[in-house]
DNA sequence: AATGAATGAGCTTTCATTCAT
DNA sequence: CATGAATGAAAGCTCATTCAT
């Protein structure tokens, strides 16, 4: 959706609590070493998962010593939101989508859900990660709860205005049609691609059926006119 | 939806792999001891999540010694197992909603949506449980997998119908059109039930309201004929 | 000092914040590995001091696996709480020095003193590691106020007694002068049995001119009458 | 006590095993960092006290480097005698209290005691932090002792001129008695000082009530003649 | 000299699992 | 079968000390 620019507001971090406690390094070196643990963090979080890492895996996989390790970060959960705020922005705001020279709202819909679903794909692993934590600390359920919450809005902005511009049912609450769709969208990325690859069985699924499925329900759900 | 009989195929396969290893106790005594453990273990899982919960806690939860857990059970997977199986007939197959006496699919879906909705509220703990358990055990992963194909599947078969009978979009590739929609309301339940309750903020979702947001939506969706 | 009853006050439990936390052993074989492990640490303490002892050398020395320590105590203060506990009763009421069938002061004042030093001398070992351990953790610093609260006041009471008796130099404050003199006694004990046998140098002190000495001090600083 | 005037020999030996090890910077700039690390380390000690004291705040105290720390000392213990060694000076010859063209040998008992407790009190901190340590490193607990010793002996000293006089108790061993008696004030400075300012509940201690009371003990102890 | 990051030995603590009673 | 103490591998984390810059 995002039939509008995104407003300012929505650049506000929502990640304040991610942010990280230990002063940041000073040297070059410092700088070295703290990025190769992140990097390292980030290979080891997706190859392992979040519960199996030892905070050893990370500092053996970085190459250094378990003890620099708390030289940057105080715990698992600290270099975890170090690894996710590295990759926020690819995560929070996939290139938005934006149509040039339409207004047509099937097909802004249709590339907002692209961008979506590409963003989702291309952090798979992340995403598979971020909800595998959430389950297990609140502060990244808080942390997914924002991101969610982010689109979810943002949509639903998208919707209020169709509605407003009489080409979408007005019977619908925007917000709800929103978590709904919304959650509709994730639901299929994450079976797709966070899930989906490791599956042995797995369809894997065609990307642009996908693309064209959710758009295609999502524009009925809302009553686009006229279409097909 | 699930505007058919639910099918005998449906009820035999999806939960071998969870089946207990151990024999059943012999003695009266036995049973009762393995009872008190697995009622035990759901008190405690629910109550500390999967990970938090420690095989004494169960034993200690159930009153009896450490060692007794070990004369039924291997280990913690296989006592969440027995909790789920105990728990699995009200999960898998929510009182089927079936409404007497009418054929307008628009009932028949809403029915179908508040027996899932109830079901999943009535197991909500359960159902978080099983979120949190999925992401770190594949063999639950595949368990919850499996709930989900049968709802899928389910649905599935009641979109193809009623595309038989003419009121539903031709385009759709029913069980494209089955995970996208049954997606959709089970992220929808999890977020409210599941998670809900949970968060202090939490606006507390209004039940009927949920109900028919996702209908409705289910029904536009579909492309329901000339409905408001 | 002590030239009256002890009265009922005195038994009063000073140890309170000392008490363990853990449940006791239900059965005969965790008695006897808490107690092994009790009398092993008492061993290692006297031996290594407080600090540079590791609770892997008390689980040694009690020849039990590190884990079982944490079945009875949650940690190393916990462990030391229960070795003073345990020799908490020599150590509060040293013989008590009751003189039968005399009231001379002198007498009195002097198998006061005796029965202190003996008992002083008996848990050096002990009365060691309380003051090493006094300096490092707030609640032995607590233990070892209070035990010594409970002499000077006991020997306060003596020293009022007198001062009734008209035998003791009436300006003094009997608890100023008791903190005084009952401070002195310990010091000389502390130095004689704590530190003295350790220090190679240490001219082994004689006992007897020690109890003499002290008697003799405190007898003058309280201006016994007509003595020597 | 201390009727005589301090004589050479006690100043020569007692504090040799604490001299520093690291020659004495040679530029300005490291003068400036020593003392900078020296008093750094003091402000942390008495802060945190010696076994919590990490280099790593002595250096960030200090406003330097943690490697410029080992520049200057090889460890903690050294910093600490540079700390101690620097204050000796206060606390060794405590401005002797010498009461001029009186040879009353109560007044000169009192001013002695005054002097020491006026020292002990405002250097309590480092007392108290001298206590600690000696329970754990025997080198101060060395430094200690001596610095026990010279007032004992000093002590000693004034007892025997007093016996010589004959207004002292010659029953009594004057080095015994010196030992008792010396070590009465230290308890009874420690208590009130080192202790004292730390306990909530602490009867603030009146510093005259003090001095009098171990003046008139002392006194009394030795049989001073002809007195109230 | 000064800097501050890197090192890694060393200690604590947890808990699934075993096993003697 | 039940019991609950015993086990010990596996992590986490700290901090004195070193060393490249």
């Amino acid at each position: 959706m995002d039939t509008t620019a995104p407003e300012d507001s929505e650049k506000a971090p929502p990640m304040a609590p991610l942010s990280s406690l230990r002063e940041p390094p000073t040297t070059k070196r410092g700088a070295r070493t703290r990025a190769a643990l992140v990097q390292a963090a980030r290979t080891v979080f997706e190859r392992d998962g979040y519960l199996d890492t030892r905070l050893v895996d990370i500092a053996k996989e970085a190459r250094c010593a378990t003890g620099s390790f708390y030289t940057y970060f105080t715990n698992k959960e600290e270099v975890l939101a170090a690894v996710l705020l590295e990759a926020q922005e690819d995560m929070l705001h996939p290139g938005v989508g934006r149509v040039q020279g339409t207004d047509d709202p099937y097909a802004v819909l249709e590339a907002s859900n692209r961008a979506y679903l590409e963003a989702y794909k291309r952090n798979a692993k992340l995403m598979r990660l971020l909800e595998q934590v959430a389950q297990v600390e609140p502060v990244f359920r808080e942390f997914r709860s924002r991101r969610a919450d982010a689109f979810i809005r943002r949509n639903a902005r998208g919707i209020a205005d169709l509605q407003a511009r009489g080409v979408a049912d007005r019977e619908l609450d925007p917000m709800m049609a929103s978590r709904a769709l919304s959650g509709m969208v994730s639901v299929m990325a994450y079976n797709a691609f966070a899930l989906g690859e490791r599956q042995e069985e797995g369809t894997p699924v065609d990307f642009e059926e996908l693309v064209s499925t959710v758009t295609r329900l999502w524009a009925n759900a809302l009553r686009f006119p006229g279409h097909r």
